[in-house]
DNA sequence: ATAATAATGATAATGATTATCACTTTTATG
DNA sequence: CATAAAAGTGATAATCATTATCATTATTAT
C-alpha cells in the first residue's frame, strides 16, 4: 500500500468524528479541507483500510454501511429517530461464538450484532 | 389490506422455500407459476406483510435483504462460500437487551445478530 | 532520474429497491 | 346485482449506495 495524502487524510478525519460516519459523510467534511477529492477515492480508501484491518465495516445498522476507527470488540446501537450510532460493550454478550458452535455445530468466523431503539437525547425531547 | 392472489402466492412461496429468500428469488420462483407477476409486487407485498408482522425481514446478512416466515425469535448464519441462510437459535443469547439496558442505559425496541462462516457442507467439499 | 506501480478524479455502470401512474381487482353498500 | 371507492397491479422510471473504468498523476525502488 502506497501512500497518499487522501489515505491519510481519510483515516484521520474517522479518527476524529466518533459518529461512526458513511463514506459519504466523510466525503462531505473532507471537501471543505480538500475540495478536490474524490467520492470514489473516499470508497476506495475506506474499503481498503478495512480490508488491512486499520478499521472496521459496520454493516447491518441501516441502509448503508459505516466504518468505525475503534478496532476493540464492541457491538453498536442505532437511534431509529437520529440515526446517531452508540457503542455496545463486548460483555453483553460473551461467549456467543462458542455459545452457537456448541448449540448448532456451525463454526464462526464473524458475528454483528445491531441494536435498534430510541436513544436518551431523544426520549428526553419526547419521542417514544 | 384487500385480498390479492399474488400476495397469496408470495406468502405460499415463502412459506415452502426454506432458504430465506430475497424478493428477487421469490420473483423468480413465481414467475414460472404467475408470468405476468411484476418484480416491483413482489417487493411491495413483501415490504407489507413485514409491516403488518406476517413474516420477518431480515437485513445485514449479505448486500440484500432477505425474509423469513419464521416468526419465532432466532437469529442467522450465511456461509460465506455458498450464501446459504441456517438458523441460530435464540438461547445463544438470553436477555440480550436486559443486558444492555442494565450495561449502558440504551432501550432496546429490536436487535439481531447475524453470524458469518462456512457452513459444514462448504467444509466438505474442502473450502477452507 | 526514471521506470514501474499504485493512487487519483471524473464519471459511467451496476444492483437493489422504491416511486409513479394508468389500469385492474376487490369489496362494501345502496 | 350494480357500482363506486379503495387498494392492488404491471411496467418502467427514478433513486441511492457502491463499484468499475480509464486516462492522468503521485509515489517509490533502483
Amino acid at each position: 500500500m502506497k501512500y497518499s495524502k487522501q489515505r491519510e487524510l481519510i483515516l484521520k478525519t474517522l479518527q476524529e468524528h466518533m459518529v461512526h460516519p458513511t463514506a459519504d459523510y466523510i466525503y462531505e467534511v473532507l471537501k471543505k479541507e480538500l475540495p478536490s477529492i474524490s467520492l470514489a477515492t473516499v470508497y476506495r480508501n475506506l474499503n481498503q483500510l478495512a480490508d488491512n484491518g486499520m478499521i472496521k465495516k459496520i454493516e447491518g445498522l441501516d441502509g448503508s454501511v459505516h466504518f468505525d476507527h475503534n478496532l476493540s470488540k464492541h457491538y453498536h446501537f442505532i437511534c431509529t429517530k437520529c440515526n446517531k450510532v452508540y457503542d455496545v460493550p463486548y460483555d453483553v454478550a460473551p461467549d456467543l461464538a462458542d455459545q452457537v458452535l456448541s448449540k448448532t455445530g456451525l463454526i464462526i468466523e464473524s458475528y454483528d450484532i445491531s441494536f435498534k431503539g430510541i436513544c436518551p437525547e431523544c426520549h428526553k425531547k419526547g419521542f417514544n
